[in-house]
DNA sequence: CGGGATCCTGCACGATACTG
DNA sequence: CAGTATCGTGCAGGATCCCG
């Protein structure tokens, strides 16, 4: 081993598919949502409840993406208004642990991320 | 335990804090730049080579940002031209596991989403 | 080589209104 | 309730030029 040597995986070459998917999950809101059908099936409003901060808009795209994606299903209740349910899916429920990990280490290390941020910007302009 | 029961941490109450996280971390190119500074010390034009598809304005950009959160170190090497190293930091490091779980998820699932997606298209329109 | 400064563009996302 | 349609906009991010 001495030049192109594989040490791991060689992501190296397959930058633009991890890039594809990193833009397709780990996008603005589908974490998000996500986490929260992990939880439990969830209507549409109530996952505006839930995540207050994500517009109509944003949600049905994120929705449509992920069913796209074979992440979550929707499942349509004909009552009256009509009722839709939108609920994780055996392969959107392989992401759960993941989710949980990196919220977990959001957890943990944002408050030493926002003190890097103070020092940085201290000693920068200031 | 009835109501508000938290199952696991509430990630319902710091969903602003998570995602600004993830706006920082998880955004277009930082994933990719910390993988690579996992693996080894790189200079600015080594990282433009491994990740061709980034311009060189993003990975500056991105590259200030992680350093700015303290998950790179800027290491200036006074040569003729100029140097500049950037490896990661211990802040940093912690998230390696979580990038590679996160690439594996990709490499192990990208396949079945991709049916998915052909399913998708295939019934909704045409 | 390692960037900074500018210009320009798309599209991601929010706000608002309307529908079955 | 669960969306679709339309409009407006910010800003991420590419292209280009320049500099120490």
């Amino acid at each position: 081993m001495d030049e192109t040597t594989p040490t791991q995986v060689d992501h190296s070459q397959i930058v633009g598919e991890h890039r594809e998917l990193l833009d397709q999950v780990l996008d603005k809101w589908s974490l998000l949502v996500l986490d929260k059908l992990c939880e439990s099936p969830r209507r549409f409003n109530e996952l505006r409840r839930v995540i207050p901060t994500v517009s109509q808009k944003s949600l049905t795209t994120t929705l449509r993406r992920l069913e796209r994606n074979g992440m979550v299903e929707r499942v349509v209740i004909s009552t009256r208004p009509v009722a839709v349910e939108y609920r994780i899916s055996a392969l959107g429920s392989t992401l759960q642990e993941l989710i949980d990990a990196l919220f977990g280490w959001a957890t943990a290390y944002m408050p030493e991320v926002g003190r890097a941020r103070e020092r940085f910007d201290d000693e920068h302009d200031a």
